[in-house]
DNA sequence: GCTTGACTTAGAGTTAACTCTAAAGATTAA
DNA sequence: TTAATCTTTAGAGTTAACTCTAAGTCAAGC
């Protein structure tokens, strides 16, 4: 059994657009048609559209994600190639979340900011908290 | 004392062209010149800048950044407003961190995958492993 | 005073990732 | 069998966020 473009769009939360402009960019070169000249996708085709949503939702550019697909066509030499790919984005996927940690510990502060803010209508937060000053001195430092 | 763009943007990680970018978008309506039509960027305008760099490094497009400066200017009414923008961001924010979770831990089962593949030179892991497909279905399910 | 490098503007060009259109062919349900 | 709803292609258009160019102005060091 197989799905059509439309079906497995839905099923992994994409357009069937989107899955066309993969496939012209070669990324869905797994996927083949049926002697009508209709996308038949299986459900390890499905399989594969996550590991490129996967992916893409960790910030690795279509291009690469191509590279990575064309390596597992070539067969098992590239199987190196592959494993240092997972590892490097692993790498990359938690200096993302550190970044996003410190991101985070600034938005905090800017809503017990604001929340003090909204309780009096002015933005005298630090004549009312001046403790608040070095705290956020220190978020903002680097 | 203040800075050039180019003391600035090195300040904050970006390009003079960024900053000259970010100011034709509305970004910078603090950003004050020279009497010869430098910008001058005091130290205030750094923190702002800090906080448009931890806006767009968690995702917010640079229109609703223009959104939060506009408030900033017009005065303590918008307040409330600026309050539910960072409430709305840090939502946002730990919503991405849960994503990024769950692609670490596929990331995560691609590398064990991809280690015992090179360790053979060849890809029948589950042959090997057979409990890993029960883990790998629980990892893709949804 | 002169050179060198940084700065100014307006505006054009780039890149990634879609997003949509048109015209035609395929599939499904009544 | 016919209408409605897919799907196909090629190719154009869009959006966000830069990125660069040209032609001229300004500032700092010798």
């Amino acid at each position: 059994m197989s799905y059509s473009i439309g079906e497995a769009a839905k099923m992994v939360g994409l357009t069937a657009h989107t899955l066309r402009f993969y496939d012209k960019e070669g990324l869905l070169p797994f996927v083949k048609k049926t002697s009508s000249g209709l996308r038949a996708f299986t459900e390890s085709d499905i399989e594969w559209l996550k590991i490129i949503e996967c992916l893409k939702g960790t910030g690795l550019p279509l291009k690469q994600i191509k590279q990575y697909i064309d390596w597992c066509m070539e067969g098992d030499s590239t199987i190196p190639q592959r494993l240092n790919m997972f590892i490097e984005q692993k790498k990359h996927v938690e200096e993302q979340k550190a970044k996003w940690e410190k991101h985070l510990a600034k938005i905090n502060f800017k809503i017990k900011y604001y929340e003090d803010a909204a309780k009096h209508g002015d933005l005298n937060v630090f004549d009312r908290h001046p403790e608040l000053l070095k705290e956020k001195n220190k978020l903002f430092e680097d």
